[in-house]
DNA sequence: TATAAAATGTACCAAATGTTACAACCCGAT
DNA sequence: ATCGGGTTGTAACATTTGGTACATTTTATA
């Protein structure tokens, strides 16, 4: 049985009816999988051949290198689609090796049957573009990001972009660590590097809120 | 006048014939537009509405900050198209400014028209899904890149890599200054380490060519 | 309100890297 | 063969960051 109600939610679907859903699927080829907890859905370097959409259930995705260690996770719920950017390209295999938090199922569709579900419908051709698009997006962000050498140009670049032409204040949205995991680096360093630049007098902190206090001297910053 | 010649060697047009490519734009709305030497082409943070493809000359791409200053270079050639992962997604705005390095000739094709030509032709579409993912794809792996903390596990990374399963020797094609740039690290540095891991008797470095003599050592490193 | 858990601010030291400088080497052009 | 430019190896030193530890504050929950 597919959960429309959930599937219609995916950023696969996004944007059709229940109904629609259905319509669309009517014509095509399509698996729905169970897994325990536990169970490893996909191992890395599988071929990807198949969108895998989940509708019940999380999973969690973890890197191994050929060392054969995992390094790093990340947690996928329903109705997030796996690995969507993996279906093309020229690297047609899973990065990562897929395992079941609870009990998940998924509703795998293959290839060659997606291919006809983005001509016959135009609105799941652009909801998958945009998917793969907006992934590109992220990655190029991020790297752009990590390109700054120092904290202090990472925290500059993150501030001057949040806080756009007019705004002096920031507030943020996550914890202190979350940031540094996001900037790549040591909590405390991170701690210590805003502490500098507030008694500098570039920036105010107070809580999860940064007030930018000398915008010129934070551009100099990033011209290095 | 379109060049059919040159515009079916783009990734975009990959395995169509000139009259191939002549028959899916006749449906089509699109222009082509000449710039000089030196010319702006797109301003970065102008929304990107349209797909616009190289058919003569060559464009550099200038990633600029808020400051104002440029940051980083690339080189686009006919016939790639410019910042094609950026048609779609949330972020529809193009990341850089791209100016005609030469005379520069670019057939622009407006997004709903370009849409319109995945709908029409599966080739096109599967040629268009493949360069995003590809994209996509070659982020995800610098950006992995990027994550590993030392010197020692880049080097250990990209040398296993490149050598895959069976390979010991390592030719290295680029100059060890690119090498550390491509790392994002100093050359001096790069060299140092790698002077290190010889005398440790991981590696044996001749020239361009690099011997692996310890994996499980090398395996160790990324474990870490 | 009381209490535990999480988040934050700091300090110290060790490790890694950047910076600068210079010598040795290789390679191509004259 | 020789000269010069680019590449590589190495050293010494300054900076930056990571790691660990702990006190303090805030937040969540009973």
């Amino acid at each position: 049985m597919i959960r429309l109600e959930i599937l219609c939610q995916s950023p696969v679907f996004r944007g059709l009816s229940p109904e629609g859903v259905q319509t669309s699927l009517n014509g095509i080829h399509f698996q729905v999988k169970t897994y325990q907890k536990g169970e490893v859905i996909v191992m890395g370097g599988e071929i990807c051949d198949r969108l895998l959409i989940i509708e019940r259930g999380s999973v969690k995705a973890e890197m191994n290198d050929y060392s054969g260690k995992t390094i790093k996770i990340e947690d996928l719920a329903a109705p997030q689609p796996l690995a969507s950017a993996f279906l093309f390209g020229t690297q047609n295999r899973f990065p990562v090796t897929v395992s079941a938090n609870t009990e998940v199922e998924l509703v795998s569709v293959p290839k060659a049957e997606f291919v006809k579900l983005l001509q016959s419908n135009s609105l799941i051709l652009d909801n998958y573009l945009n998917i793969i698009s907006t992934r590109a997006q992220f990655l190029s962000q991020k790297l752009k990001f990590l390109s700054f050498r120092t904290i202090r140009q990472k925290i500059a670049h993150y501030l001057l972009e949040k806080a756009g032409d007019r705004l002096q204040t920031v507030e943020i949205r996550q914890s202190q660590a979350q940031l540094a995991e996001m900037f790549g680096v040591a909590r405390p360093s991170l701690a210590r590097t805003l502490g500098e630049m507030c008694r500098e007098g570039l920036i105010e902190t107070n809580r999860r809120s940064i007030k930018i206090l000398d915008k010129p001297r934070m551009d100099q910053l990033l011209k290095g």
